[in-house]
DNA sequence: GTCTATAGAAAGATAGAC
DNA sequence: GTCTATCTTTCTATAGAC
């Protein structure tokens, strides 16, 4: 035996890397203030004060957190603008259509916007990389008031949805897909 | 000097009066996590020890003030239902219509739901204090659904209106409070 | 580069004096 | 009925050994 059996060679991009998708996937479902450097590590498998080491702190951990889960929110974006409210309300709710990756900035934002840590950074992540963008593909009058308000609705419904339980009645997600798709079409098509 | 120069009298029941009104303003503020035994306490004027002698725990706490916050919230369901949006929307986002009072409950559920000690009572209460009144009032076909949606973005107006940090520019008021009255219209008169 | 050990602060809750 | 004192736990963050 050369080489001792440890399970993660010494490379330092990787740890980053793995408490960064480790953190991710906490604070996205737990939010930041449920969640501890300990519940982190032990999901990357390393120790907690290799975080503080790599970050700085778990604010700065959170930061890194969102800053690296700003490419791929927008592709609701990329679409016609009729269907707009049924491809943002199916990413929302529908079982078959909803990934852990879509829509993961909400849920993000959402879960972590109580600690007034957390929501500092929130804010202006929500603002760069959902309102600026939103509102430059609506591109109208009023545009930005619009996307204040659709970002209200999805983080409302974000929030609703973890407080239900996560268990509505199967047969009421087509329902209600449709009834949100057509409150945030209305949004983009009132003028 | 026959009594003693007590600021506070042995009351049992005013005591816990201030209790509940220093822990309402402290929740509906800052929210479950956020707030201590200690901060509540100090705003009543009393020692933090009495807070758990008296409602057993801060969770109990937190039962007590959703339960005695229960009145108060329905009085936008006392009108014109043509008119439901506007009342509503007045109410969340008007400066010159809205009172600590209105709305309070939805302050408190929404900057309370991160817990998840917290967030078992706030489902409780929004869906026998909002959903259950709400859906009766309605009366028709999917009332239930209009009722979970337009809680959603209640709560997500308010979670947003939180986190942008109270300062919207001020002649935004009266196009917002406009497009989030038709949002809410438009879901009560949906079929 | 990673871990052990621990500092230092703050939280909820309880026992018992007054 | 109220307060002082304290227990216990948990958290972030740091210092230093390996």
């Amino acid at each position: 035996m050369i080489a001792p059996a440890r399970s993660r060679p010494r490379n330092a991009a990787a740890t980053r890397s793995a408490i960064l998708n480790a953190a991710r996937s906490r604070f996205l479902l737990e939010g930041y203030d449920q969640v501890g450097l300990r519940a982190i590590a032990g999901d990357a498998g390393v120790d907690a004060a290799l975080i503080c080491r790599y970050f700085g702190s778990k604010e700065g951990l959170f930061a890194d957190v969102l800053a690296s889960t700003s490419k791929d929110p927008m592709d609701v974006l990329a679409g016609d603008r009729a269907t707009f409210g049924r491809r943002v309300a199916a990413a929302m709710l529908d079982p078959s259509k909803r990934s852990p990756e879509r829509m993961a900035f909400i849920q993000l934002a959402t879960r972590s916007s109580a600690s007034p840590v957390a929501s500092k950074l929130v804010r202006s992540h929500i603002e760069s990389q959902f309102i600026v963008p939103f509102t430059a593909w609506l591109g109208d009058r009023c545009a930005a008031e619009k996307a204040w308000l659709t970002a209200a609705v999805l983080m409302g419904v974000a929030l609703l949805s973890d407080i239900e339980g996560g268990h509505p009645s199967q047969n009421r997600y087509a329902t209600d897909t449709d009834r949100l798709a057509r409150s945030l079409q209305e949004i983009v098509d009132s003028p």
